[in-house]
DNA sequence: AACATAGTGTAGCGCATGCTACAAAATAAA
DNA sequence: TTTATTTTGTAGCATGCGCTACACTATGTT
């Protein structure tokens, strides 16, 4: 392995990627936008990106959900109260003023913002393993039975995602975060 | 009243431009892509629409909600059965073959998919509209009694509103329509 | 007929976009 | 030291964008 080494840290510069995307969207996110952000040039970007911004954001997808979906679905696998881990994670998108999604959901936001089926068809995936490890979650928690009988296993996860697509996008014309976060307890109490 | 008299009809013109926002959003929707399905030139378009794109977009709102939402309306506000409307709306929402929101639902994209203050605005004042239509429809059910004992009223609104934009997203994602009729039917319980 | 007014068609400006081309610089292997 | 390889920085292309400028045409008023 010969040649120049590197100047910036490749996790970084994608952190530093996933911040611009996720405030402005996939399209309205510049590659100037991004290679500023990242503190990178065009040759570097172009070197380290191949097919250039659509490449930079599949991998920032992948790098996201190590960031955030992955922690909470290992928290989910051994937690004894799933319901309350999960009914936190919709909190924060509810609160529109906290840490997380502020900007809202990372890959609710690419399917609905996009055309592009590429793109889409990797956000629908990520999506759909939180709503599947919900669900497993919540089947195996003690009181399933009884949510079982009100609600098909089937519908679960698309229970969830409509849930959670509805808060992205209500969380626009709602803004007082209590009358959200009333929905969703009143949404959740189908598993308690 | 002096002048050369239009060569188009502006209603119609308005309608096509609806077609166009419809199906690419507001952003894509180019102002060339605009003029050509109206059938009219850069001269006529920003003399009829002086501030562009943007004032085409929010008289296509209102346009909008005249031809799709008010008829709506006006039929909850006699119905006996107002439910069987609402459950039908919500139907041609979650079908992505029928003729009406195929592409979605015109004021939820415009909500998720522009960040202009103004056009956001309005979007969220037609959907108001049409979910406080649907909470004063319900109240006046013969069954609200039940209804309200189930979830307080003031959280009607935001009730409609969550399943209504969750669904415009969740289409993207569960393409089985019978599905999505499912969930409508699980989350429209709570008014029976 | 003369004039003012409203609508139409065309040329093109200034800007931002994603991306390519390519020379210069840095590094490891020979 | 030479060579091959990788990274970096810069110049700039082609395209599409929203929009303006302006001459031209058609119509109503005087």
């Amino acid at each position: 392995m010969a040649g120049r080494q590197k100047q910036y840290d490749e996790q970084q510069a994608l952190d530093r990627a996933i911040d611009v995307f996720w405030e402005k969207g996939y399209e309205h996110a510049s590659s100037r936008d991004l290679q500023a952000a990242m503190g990178i040039g065009k040759g570097s970007f172009y070197l380290a990106f191949k097919d250039g911004k659509q490449e930079l954001f599949l991998k920032s997808m992948e790098r996201f959900f190590v960031l955030h979906p992955r922690p909470l679905l290992d928290a989910l696998r051994t937690s004894a109260a799933p319901l309350d881990i999960i009914r936190q994670y919709y909190y924060a998108l509810a609160d529109a003023q906290g840490p997380f999604h502020r900007f809202g959901c990372y890959y609710a936001n690419t399917l609905t913002q996009t055309e592009d089926e590429c793109l889409k068809t990797a956000a629908r995936h990520y999506i759909r393993q939180v709503a599947d490890a919900f669900t497993l979650a919540l089947l195996r928690a003690p009181n399933a039975a009884a949510s079982l009988a009100r609600l098909a296993p089937e519908l679960w996860p698309v229970y969830f995602t409509t849930l959670w697509t509805g808060l992205n996008a209500t969380r626009l014309l709602e803004h007082d975060p209590a009358r959200l976060r009333q929905l969703i307890d009143f949404q959740l109490r189908l598993f308690e």
